[in-house]
DNA sequence: TCTGGGGTCCTAGGACCC
DNA sequence: TCTGGGGTCCTAGGACCC
């Protein structure tokens, strides 16, 4: 590798641009529905226990950021819009600005639904330095979409990063190799991907609260406080990481969670919500065309604690029966523990493509007929929605069948990322989570 | 009326095998 | 009879990100 080389010779290009659309989902909400233009808006769940999944510039100006409670956000602007969110409508125009980098860039890694890393040391010949690609790919999005978007530039990923969140919003900042340390210095430590709150509290115990004194503590000390993550924290620090574009690593876990607004205290719809969600889970995996062996149930008590139980299986599955199975056992064992439930979860984890998983109909034919079941109401979701096909067991509240109640009141299907299967037939997930 | 829902990655201990 | 060390898998928890 040339770092540092012979000084004076060539300086090195910031051609790692980081681009994020500006608060996109509230900005495609105002776009969808101009009424909303100037408003402050929010989209999320309006529920007691809703938070803030993305807020409008003028939502901004009063206050609100994501991730606050719907109701600290309903106190700072009384006048607050909530939107629900339209998950499926999101990734679609994330599938949009994609292709639009991509005729472009080639060299692009997507991070997440609304930002993408791009190498444009490649692009130079065809347009230009990076500051015009930027603006090229910038100028497209909001022809195209209508939407706005900023860009960072830099040697680094981890700067440039931190230059597009300075850019914002609707802005480009591209920071000179040899600028790097002035840029950074002054900023917080909290500006550093991977840097939380608890990173944040150890390092103000001692006193270091921006990038330029980060930089000055002794490595011992920055060890101590930050433990085995001190090199690479280090590194981004000075803006010396030089880790290139990877491409977006495969989909290890998938699954879907519920907090209600009062806490759950009977076990009997416990159980059943948690064989929904495990069927929904199982419905992703075939979406998918991934199949599973390790099935995790998380629980939280009203006080926040959290759990998670997990259970391995001998063969990978994307059965909603096997997988209700092992959710049901998980939580038999907990039951009592956890008398009062607030959130409860089933995540599939250790993902593994389907082709070329051993197949379960030969080892077993009754599992085959659940296949042939489940794929048939796969298709009538597909074509009828999620609420024309529910299984006769997650109607029935108590295992004995004691007592048979309605499904669920329905406003809540939301709560699910397969809500809306109405729009784009068979996608697998997009890139969405990551 | 204090904290959502989708994820990733890391650590650590115990079991088990060689 | 007592003694390893390394590797891998599983489970649980926690920090962090968008």
């Amino acid at each position: 590798m040339d770092v540092s080389g012979d000084a004076g010779s060539t300086e090195e290009i910031p051609g790692i641009l980081h681009l994020d659309m500006d608060a996109f989902f509230a900005s495609i909400e105002v776009r969808d529905d101009p009424r909303l233009q100037g408003l402050p808006v929010v989209v999320g769940g309006a529920g007691a226990r809703g938070v803030v999944a993305a807020a409008s510039y003028p939502a901004r100006t009063r206050g609100i950021r994501s991730a606050m409670p719907m109701a600290s956000a309903r106190r700072l602007a009384p006048d607050l819009v909530i939107v629900p969110a339209r998950i499926d409508h999101y990734r679609q125009i994330s599938a949009r600005v994609m292709e639009l980098l991509a005729d472009v860039v080639a060299d692009i890694e997507q991070i997440s639904v609304d930002e993408a890393f791009l190498d444009v040391r490649g692009a130079r010949r065809l347009f230009g330095p990076p500051e015009q690609i930027a603006e090229l790919l910038r100028g497209r999005i909001r022809e195209d979409l209508d939407l706005p978007s900023s860009v960072g530039g830099s040697v680094s990923r981890a700067v440039a990063k931190i230059a597009s969140a300075r850019a914002k919003p609707d802005g480009m900042l591209i920071v000179p190799a040899a600028r790097t340390a002035e840029f950074l210095a002054p900023l917080p430590v909290s500006v550093i991907s991977g840097v939380g709150p608890r990173a944040q509290e150890s390092l103000a115990r001692i006193g270091v609260r921006t990038i330029g004194q980060l930089r000055e503590i002794p490595r011992s000390a920055l060890t101590r406080a930050l433990g085995p993550r001190a090199p690479e924290i280090a590194a981004l620090a000075e803006g010396s990481d030089r880790t290139g574009l990877g491409r977006r690593a495969r989909d290890k876990s998938l699954g879907t969670e519920r907090t209600w607004d009062q806490d759950l205290s009977d076990p009997a719809e416990v159980r059943r919500s948690i064989t929904q969600m495990a069927d929904d889970v199982a419905r992703q995996l075939r979406r998918g065309d991934f199949v599973t062996r390790t099935v995790v149930l998380k629980l939280r008590a009203p006080d926040g604690t959290t759990i998670t139980r997990s259970s391995t299986l001998d063969q990978p599955t994307s059965s909603g029966e096997r997988l209700r199975e092992q959710v049901v056992s998980l939580w038999e064992r907990e039951r009592s523990t956890m008398c009062r439930v607030r959130l409860a979860g089933v995540r599939a984890a250790h993902l593994e493509p389907a082709a070329g998983s051993p197949v379960q109909s030969e080892l077993n034919p009754r599992a085959a007929g659940w296949q042939d079941l489940e794929a048939a109401m796969d298709r009538a979701l597909e074509r009828f929605g999620t609420r024309s096909l529910e299984r006769g067991s997650t109607l029935s509240a108590a295992p004995d069948g004691a007592r048979r109640s309605p499904p669920d009141p329905a406003p809540d299907t939301r709560a699910g990322p397969t809500g809306r299967l109405d729009t784009d037939g068979p996608h697998p997930r997009g890139p969405i989570g990551r």
